[in-house]
DNA sequence: ACAATTCGTTAGCTGTGCTAATTATTATCG
DNA sequence: CGATAATAATTAGCACAGCTAACGAATTGT
């Protein structure tokens, strides 16, 4: 705030011109990116999961539920599902009986790499296509953009 | 760039680095947009149709259909809840009697702007806190990021 | 004029989200 | 120690959104 004397609208409006663009962005790009996941044979909800499952190790339903953030009932399902697949397995933890451990088989791994590389090579070939000057600037936007992500409250 | 000697993979693998973390961030972002979208009393399909047409002016079922990259049976169901909450209307096309023009009312106006700016603002709020680089950044990835979207094929 | 096409709807399925209630286990406290 | 409270996962039952297939009404083309 220095010389601006009418301050506080024009940035604020700014601000929501630059809000609306990313919300419209994002929506956008991840329709077209879920086209490219429903070729795993699985949701996108399945899938997210499992990406859970694969890379946060060993968990129990309550904190996939909670990474997830969707209520257990709903997580139970997804993994009775991913279960019946044979890409995760269920079990008992031994220090709490309540609770299960959930943790991804040899086959999920794969499903999950696969998917995750076809997924993710789309986007990557559309990206490799732009100049290196915007490739910069979005790589640099997309850390600013889990950072907004993560502070978006309310 | 410029002295890298084995140059096609890196280059690819960056571009998949850059497209792993926009996705992810992109999820994340929209993740908590959503639950904004949740106030307005609308899910966010009826919402994001709805604004179609707030902004579309007066389309055929089909053309919003598209619009939304939905299944016509599926828009047809969301104009039906729409409709009831007298949010839109129904009207025969005078030119094509096959076909209906969907229009908003001036409550579904209302609903949309209201509802738009609860969501943007609390993304604004946050873009308002990045340092001023930072949104000079993205509000340049924001413009390519919808190039992205829209050359992602396959 | 009649056959083919197009548009919207209906019917019926799968999947994902929720809340409320149930069951089993662990923690707490008197 | 034992009764009670709290916690974890599940089950039951609802709403909504997506799909395909099939259908009726209107238009287009020959």
């Amino acid at each position: 705030m220095t010389k601006a004397r009418a301050s506080p609208r024009p940035e604020l409006e700014r601000a929501e011109r630059i809000a609306d663009r990313l919300h419209s962005a994002a929506i956008h790009l991840l329709r077209r990116l879920r086209k490219e996941d429903t070729r795993t044979g699985l949701s996108a909800p399945r899938l997210s999961a499992l990406s859970v499952v694969v890379f946060g190790g060993p968990l129990t339903l309550g904190a996939l539920a909670a990474a997830e953030q969707v209520r257990p009932p709903t997580m139970t399902r997804l993994v009775d599902a991913l279960e019946r697949l044979g890409l995760v397995t269920r079990r008992p933890d031994p220090e709490d009986g309540r609770q299960i451990l959930i943790e991804a088989t040899p086959k999920g791994k794969a499903v999950m790499m696969a998917g995750r590389a076809r997924r993710v090579a789309s986007l990557a070939r559309a990206v490799a296509r732009l100049e290196s000057k915007e490739k910069e600037t979005i790589e640099r936007a997309a850390d600013i953009l889990e950072r907004l992500a993560a502070r978006v409250r309310e």
